[in-house]
DNA sequence: TCAACTTCCACCTTTGAAGCGC
DNA sequence: AGCGCTTCAAAGGTGGAAGTTG
């Protein structure tokens, strides 16, 4: 897992990435928000991992100060626009699910995590325009509290009820088809509908961690390299959707939102009118169903059921749908040692598999971290010394800090833990 | 005592394999 | 043999209920 923080080394401390500015949320007291400064939240963690990388093609500009995040949960939340760091000129992403986030928003969106991981409804779904057609790049998701406070529902609303617990090590969700061409990502809306959030601090799948009881916001992070291991980073561009904030829960606790889910959830079609325990209805399905297993931005997503939903198809003719089997950064993940001739596993690299190149057809199979080295005994993977960005943090304290990687693709950035 | 958490359950969707007919 | 359709089982996602924990 990748805090993206670390992702922006050029960056420098400047730019809090993701957590409000001082005094940015009035909605809790200022000891709530001092409380919530995490020592290692300045620190440079790219310093640790990145030594070697060359410098961005492009460079980054100065970071534009953030926008104030919504004050809290519900209706008198004025939305402000969508923050963007960017230092991908041109590119902008949009919330495809808006509507549907917009009316969990307005209640004050709730989000279950359990110890074997419960994703998100709904789920991110963006679209994303202004990519260069033939660059590559990865798409990443990561959840970050949204202030320093602890909350408890107290039968009618939200309200903060101490300081929030440590910070849990940071993790991040690589989109499956990381990395793929800028034509692959604007072809149709961006899923994330399988990140998975838990409360387990030891979770060994690598779904993000959450605290219960608290406020959070995802975070999409859209970087230009041709590899998850790239020496060659071309700028990055982060999106946050400010009626995307939730709060993590381990039981429903507004019946409002309870009635949202059942009705917009098709797997939740059990506790509907006609099912065995439903009370509400009156809530259309949305299109935000989610897919099976192909991870893929190309199927899984859009429902044929509700074209309506859809985005309008881009004039030119999509090309075909690749394949959703065969070997994936998701695979990878899943089975790295099968990437790297571990014996005895059965997934074996197929070398008539190309590894992505910088130009050319999208690679939703190209596996990332092919810099990784087995390690003695060939049990642990260390990256060769020249790579990349992630390779060396990425095996910090282990050969994986995730023996195998949950589905997606998660990446642990081994921010301490505050025990 | 109680809020928060865990576990189990029934119900649901989705997927892919198997079987069948043309 | 190949293709398309249907059926069915398995996997996995869902919220509710009841029990457990601190």
């Amino acid at each position: 897992m990748y805090h993206p923080r670390e992702l922006y080394p050029s960056l420098g401390t400047s730019y809090r990435l993701g957590h409000p500015q001082p005094g940015a949320d009035t909605s809790f007291p200022p000891a709530l928000a001092e409380g919530y400064r995490y020592p290692d939240l300045d620190t440079p963690k790219l310093d640790c991992f990145l030594s070697g990388i060359e410098a961005a093609p492009h460079t980054l500009a100065a970071p534009p100060p953030l926008p104030l995040l919504p004050s809290a949960l519900g209706p008198e939340a004025a939305p402000p626009p969508p923050e963007a760091l960017h230092s991908l000129p041109g590119v902008s992403l949009s919330l495809e699910n808006q509507e549907l986030w917009k009316e969990f928003s307005a209640v004050g969106t709730e989000m279950i995590i359990t110890k074997a991981g419960r994703r998100m409804f709904p789920a991110c779904r963006v679209s994303v325009t202004g990519l260069d057609q033939e660059a590559r790049y990865l798409f990443l998701l990561d959840v970050v509290p949204v202030d320093g406070a602890r909350y408890r529902w107290q039968g009618q609303r939200w309200e903060p009820s101490g300081k929030a617990e440590p910070r849990l090590p940071d993790r991040v969700y690589i989109h499956p088809d990381s990395p793929a061409t800028g034509a692959h990502w604007m072809r149709q809306p961006v899923s994330f509908h399988r990140v998975k959030l838990t409360n387990s601090t030891l979770d060994p799948h690598g779904h993000l961690i959450l605290h219960s009881m608290h406020k959070y916001q995802p975070r999409i992070h859209l970087v230009r390299a041709a590899q998850l291991c790239s020496q060659h980073w071309g700028g990055v561009a982060s999106f946050r959707f400010p009626e995307t904030t939730f709060i993590s829960v381990t039981a429903y606790q507004n019946p409002r939102i309870t009635q949202l889910k059942i009705a917009a959830n098709p797997f939740a079609k059990g506790f509907r009118e006609n099912g065995r325990n439903c009370t509400v209805l009156g809530y259309k399905e949305h299109d935000d169903t989610p897919g099976g297993p192909c991870d893929s931005t190309l199927c899984g997503d859009i429902r044929e059921s509700n074209p309506e939903q859809a985005p309008a198809p881009p004039e030119a003719a999509p090309a075909p749908v690749p394949p959703c089997s065969g070997p994936s950064a998701e695979a990878y993940l899943l089975h790295p040692a099968a990437f790297h001739g571990a014996p005895n596993h059965p997934l074996a690299r197929n070398p008539s598999f190309p590894e992505a190149s910088d130009s050319g057809r999208p690679a939703p199979y190209s596996a990332a971290f092919l810099e990784l080295q087995p390690g003695p005994g060939g049990s642990a993977y260390q990256a060769a010394p020249s790579a990349a960005p992630f390779a060396p943090h990425f095996i910090q304290g282990g050969p994986f800090p995730l023996p195998y990687p949950g589905p997606g693709g998660y990446l642990d950035m081994g921010s301490k833990p505050m025990y």
